[in-house]
DNA sequence: CTCCATTTATCTAACGATAGGTAGATGTGC
DNA sequence: GCACATCTACCTATCGTTAGATAAATGGAG
């Protein structure tokens, strides 16, 4: 149990964590509130609805997510480090954590979200678009933007996809055997 | 709306609909009564309890869609077409029908669904597994055990998650452009 | 420095809605 | 008459949400 710094952060970190397991409905205001030790009605203070902190937990983990992997053009990393350190990403939340991508999740049930968290969860596919893409644009066989664009929804859609299969498999290994040809794209 | 064999017929239909958009919360007794056209008690004495019903329409689902797919090694099928029509089941469910594929919503919040469901869910991608891996199997160069897994994995990941990008950004041809390699893997 | 006003963060208690589920009566066709 | 199918009527649990109160911190104004 880490200290944390704001009950705020701690309402996302637990509500994240149920989220990735179970949705949008995997979480509720009453569970999180016993998990961080306040009362329900505490959590509406600092998240009004649940729309509210549903696309505020997307939001976080979006800007994380992109944080993590860091500058697509860095010239001291070479894309194809680049391209493994996405997938590791992916691979280091489904093995390590035993935890899904949460956009993946709410991408699934995407019909029945509130506006605002679907609004979220499409931001979270449309800069991991853009940061692949300037990845792949450094090959110089992926100079073809359509050629390129296609690279770029497969893999994500690749590492999403292993992602459900293997929990759904309950092996990590079948992450490991559908996402092992994304190195040999670059 | 089509006239319906029985009632007990109709329930799983609205069920997996509804299943298909919102995943294991997405359908509800009262929700089903009403569109079927009786009250909610009638539906839990076709199927007792939730975990039944979900495992019924999760059961359904996947014995269809393997009939749908014809054997794996039917001699006058080449394994190239096989796959296109692989490919053409998820995509006509996706364009011509707006729904994703039931268990892969499923194996998004496999962590929160009754073991009964689980099950289901799990058994539809071990029977795609087996299906891809005995049309795959008819390649020469996929003459491999390992390689040919692999090659399985990434097709069912990629047309899930493909699926699920494709809906969650609302562009059908997301799922055009990030599968169209599927057909080139044989 | 003190007094008053405001803000922050939490609480208790309840609301209406909906969830899954059950018991027992009613109807209906063989 | 009997079995199947559906009904009415209800239960308990939980959902998101709100109202109103409280205690502690904060911030000026005299």
């Amino acid at each position: 149990m880490p200290e944390q710094a704001s009950k705020a952060e701690a309402i996302l970190d637990v509500a994240e964590r149920m989220a990735r397991n179970g949705g949008y409905n995997g979480f509720s205001f009453r569970e999180i509130a016993k998990r961080v030790g306040i009362k329900a009605a505490s959590v509406h203070y600092h998240f009004p609805g649940k729309d509210d902190l549903g696309a505020a937990i997307a939001r976080r983990y979006t800007d994380r997510f992109i944080a993590g992997l860091g500058p697509p053009d860095d010239p001291d990393t070479a894309p194809g480090a680049l391209l493994q350190r996405y997938v590791a990403a992916y691979r280091s939340a489904l093995v390590d954590e035993g935890l899904m991508c949460l956009c993946g999740v709410l991408g699934a049930e995407i019909a029945y979200l509130p506006d605002p968290v679907a609004a979220e969860a499409r931001r979270f596919f449309d800069v991991n678009i853009i940061w692949l893409d300037r990845v792949l644009a450094r090959e110089p066989h992926m100079a073809a933007p359509e050629r390129r664009r296609a690279a770029t929804l497969r893999i994500i859609a690749m590492l999403e996809g292993a992602m459900i299969l293997a929990q759904t498999l309950g092996d990590p290994a079948v992450f490991d055997a559908a996402t092992d040809s994304i190195a040999a794209s670059v």
